[in-house]
DNA sequence: ACTAGCGGGACGCCCCGTTCCT
DNA sequence: AGGAACGGGGCGTCCCGCTAGT
């Protein structure tokens, strides 16, 4: 779906249907005889391409990792080489959305939640994996790590979305490297 | 102003000026008297709602501030308690009118960016008096670190906000207050 | 399009597209959905109506015609006692438009200069005419006299409008006649 | 007053009380003190700028005048070499605003109405002292004559104005001196 | 089953001429 | 005389239904 883009360089509510259309060559008859509503297409968005996303990018690379503190630090470190290739940063599709939408529509606010769970539970259960593998410090609440690695992911992604400056990408994953090697063992 | 509830609830875009008008009984005449556009008060509720918050709450605290960790983690900790008396919870109002505004709009983004580098400032001479005093270690790159206290208290915020789940809060503090320690000397 | 009407007799600026709507039964999502704006319904009134109804009167009439003089007569003749029919005299709609928007809109100036270029050349083709069948004297400057012709016209018609009197209509065609007259042979 | 300029631009409608004021430094206080309304400017605007533009052109230049035609013909020529200075004709501001208002608003119609007379028998007078003074024919109807020297010039004028170009204007002057000739006597 | 695209009308922001209070 | 307040109206855009046709 190319409205994707549209939504993700406006926001959902500013994305006009009208706009996705002649963007697209799809006519009007063709997108409401697929999307009951602009909200329908939407929450599409979330589940087919923003959730895939997040799974493509953390989810499948964690899957079976037992030394889970350098695979996270290189997933970002990818991901902002990524962003840095774009003349524009945007930030993360799936935060932007969920800022947008999650306390204007409960149906927005759901999925992207269920997508946040996700990649929570692919940290939390990569960490417990690393406390087995001798790779992850004993006393480390997997839970407590995995919500935080996702906050200063997103919180870094925000502040150089509104910086614009790529320093500010840079500044952050050096912060988050610190951070986990303080759940390394010793 | 209370347009800023309006905005704040809904988003700048989605706050429609009609509503703001009948909410608070001001005519259009006397709105559009005042600002000559709907930009311009978004602009005014940046400069002159969301920019004070921030300094009462972070910069004001942290301006004499010798020994910056605990007070940073107690200043977090009460904006959480402040959040958590909320019905919902709306996030950050900086944060929200920078993420919606700031691709769309070179001059909120200016505005957001010049409150955000206040903060930024304020976090990091504190954390330089913190080295002189002798409660920050020595090798603290106190740039970086003022970086990743914001990145860290938008990125649990927003989480939060999606979540509508107060343990997400606790959560979050827990982990900074964790990442403030390994700061301290020694 | 029944909109010509409401421009007829407020101009074009003041017409409004909400009133058209009304006196239509058109909804506003059918108007713009064939006019992308007021301006397009514009450029459409002076090419599909202003401009047809100058050629039915001056350039089909004329477009064989050898003995000019007396028929362009006729023809003003014949605008005339149209003209007195109505309650008001709105005067030349082609010429309304041109002199309210060619200023404002070089869109309209070059669409109603197109309009009065026809004219002018179904004028200076039948003078030819004239002049090679023998009821136009040699020495008339053809060009000139096509112009002449039309800012009798529209200037005879402006003056009505303003005085709201049928004399000047008559008085302005007896004019015209004794013009033409000095343009035929001998 | 200045806000004449802005009227003779934009027309009178077009013409916004609020641009006249910030281009003159007036405030509206001052503005509704003097002028009961934007139309009581309207009015003034014809009677004391537009009426005496007209006067001072016409009505004075011919007071006492006993050969007429050259003078009517030189009067034109002149007026031509003023519009042809201006980066945009736009038109003569008499008829502009008869055009446009006369239909809107009787009073309007009332007082340029009244210029076009002081206009007219300026000319009907100077005819009838030139056939006394034996430089115009005896049988040439002088009211007649009147009429159609206006209607000649606002012809022109408005066609010039819609064309934009110079060369409409020397045609219209030539017309005009050839029709002139053919009120002289012999 | 799907496409096409006109139609619908509520609402968007803003600008207008004017009034009213100081 | 100053200028804030007034509120109706300006045009245009929005998302979506609907009827016809393929």
């Amino acid at each position: 779906m190319a409205g994707f883009g549209e939504v993700y360089r406006n926001g959902f509510q500013a994305a006009s249907v009208g706009k996705i259309l002649e963007r697209t060559r799809v006519t009007k008859g063709a997108f409401f005889h697929h999307f009951p509503s602009k909200t329908a297409m939407g929450y599409a968005i979330v589940e087919e391409i923003v959730g895939p996303m997040i799974s493509a990018q953390w989810v499948t690379p964690l899957a079976d990792e037992t030394d889970p503190l350098p695979a996270i630090g290189a997933i970002f470190a990818g991901g902002i080489r990524h962003l840095a290739k774009e003349p524009v940063n945007l930030g993360c599709p799936l935060n932007n959305l969920a800022q947008e939408m999650s306390p204007l529509d409960e149906g927005f606010r759901v999925r992207t939640e269920a997508v946040f769970q996700t990649w929570r539970t692919a940290l939390d259960r990569a960490l417990k994996r690393g406390k087995k593998a001798g790779t992850v410090a004993r006393d480390v609440n997997t839970r407590d790590a995995a919500h935080f690695v996702i906050a200063v992911v997103e919180g870094t992604l925000s502040m150089a979305k509104n910086s614009q400056d790529a320093r500010t990408l840079r500044a952050g994953l050096r912060s988050l490297e610190r951070y986990l090697d303080t759940l390394a063992p010793e």
